[in-house]
DNA sequence: AAAACCCTTTGACCATTGGTCATTTTTTAT
DNA sequence: ATAAAAAATGACCAATGGTCAAAGGGTTTT
């Protein structure tokens, strides 16, 4: 028998650079593939015929398939967050940055569909997932931070006189970070069938409307 | 070899009732599963085995489990359908209907948990389906014909003096569905950890919240 | 009573999947 | 050149969704 050293993804020990450059190569495929067909019906063994590897090859980089896609969806949470914290600097008051944080994910969907998709199915099965794994464990932390944010924001919006008094600080914070994700999910989802519906209609429209609604509930 | 006339589903010409009461035996099981196990996780095997069928008798009644899932989802549609257009009777004014409308979909949601989550697992995968089956045609119109009811009711809001003159109908109306779908989905996806973030913090009520806020944005 | 008919049900079987691990190949150190 | 260590391989496994020739069973015809 062998020595029964290997757990999970052991050895790897010291030349950590080399490893994590393979990683990248190999999630640069799984990303393409997996954006083009979806997580199910893409295989493992897909990935490793694209790539010319061993399926097994991908086991010593990868605990599991779900630990492949989930590590793509962590780097989208961090360019996520990267484009947040950045473009929440460029506004002056409260509302504005509230404003501000809701377009930077509607860029965020724009400027990198495949990242959105893997977060948002993420999203979508957070419930199920092992709380265990580290991934899970810093994409919540990753949530709770950006929800810590949006409650800051609506303080400080408050305090400097541009958002009116009279919200439920929590309530809102709450509801404006579901609603945006809400809605540019549905819209990802349903933009295809409006423009069946209402021909010419420009559905890209909808999002700016949806701050632009934002601003008008939340204005003093 | 056989006649071949099997194609689809084909036979089944002369007790049609009696098939409808088997699919509905084998529907009854299935929503059970499907509802504690998730789609991905139940097998046909298991259903058949619940039901002390074989698997093959599965798929005389049903052409796929996509196809079982699926009327599933019908059966979930027709169920809100009814709620939503009988809230909206409740009310008077255009104003009152629309947050009936939004109620009753709050209402399809914490009544009929599994089918609600049939319905929003169906709507996530829309995009990739095919639209050739009679089902996804059906339930596309279902959708078109509640997008059309909450268009009406922002018309009739608006003459009758119950919303502000100044919003574009297409755009509300689009907004409005694509912003409730979207709050009540995100909100059953955090719930959970909405209140391990804020202890006590009563979430159930940031729906009721959301009512409101639709209220103070619409009324004139 | 038995044969003929025809729909219904069965479960062994198939290709494919995610995942494993003994073996081989390649790299590194001496 | 040799040996030790690390990396890569692909045959293999159990389980999946789906298929279909064969068997079952109830009614009618002989």
């Amino acid at each position: 028998m062998t020595n029964g050293q290997r757990v999970f993804m052991a050895r790897h020990n010291y030349d950590e650079e080399k490893i994590q450059k393979k990683k990248k190569l190999i999630m640069e495929t799984a990303k393409k593939i997996f954006y083009e067909k979806g997580y199910e019906n893409t295989s493992m063994n897909e990935i490793a015929r694209e790539l010319k590897m061993a399926k097994g090859t991908l086991y010593l980089y990868f605990s599991s398939k779900k630990d492949l896609f989930f590590s793509l969806v962590y780097e989208g949470l961090k360019i996520l967050e990267n484009i947040i914290k950045n473009d929440i600097k460029l506004a002056k008051n409260g509302l504005d940055k509230i404003l501000n944080m809701g377009r930077a994910y509607i860029k965020f969907y724009r400027e990198y569909p495949d990242y959105y998709s893997f977060v948002i199915k993420y999203e979508s099965e957070k419930a199920d997932l092992d709380t265990t794994e580290p991934l899970v464990i810093n994409s919540y932390e990753k949530s709770e931070e950006i929800y810590d944010i949006l409650k800051l924001l609506i303080l400080k919006g408050i305090d400097d006189g541009s958002i009116r008094e009279d919200v439920d600080i929590t309530k809102m914070s709450m509801l404006l970070w579901l609603q945006t994700i809400g809605v540019v999910q549905q819209f990802e989802l349903r933009k295809k069938l409006y423009e069946n519906w209402d021909e010419k209609f420009p559905a890209s429209e909808i999002l700016d409307y949806y701050i632009d609604f934002m601003r008008k509930s939340l204005k003093k």
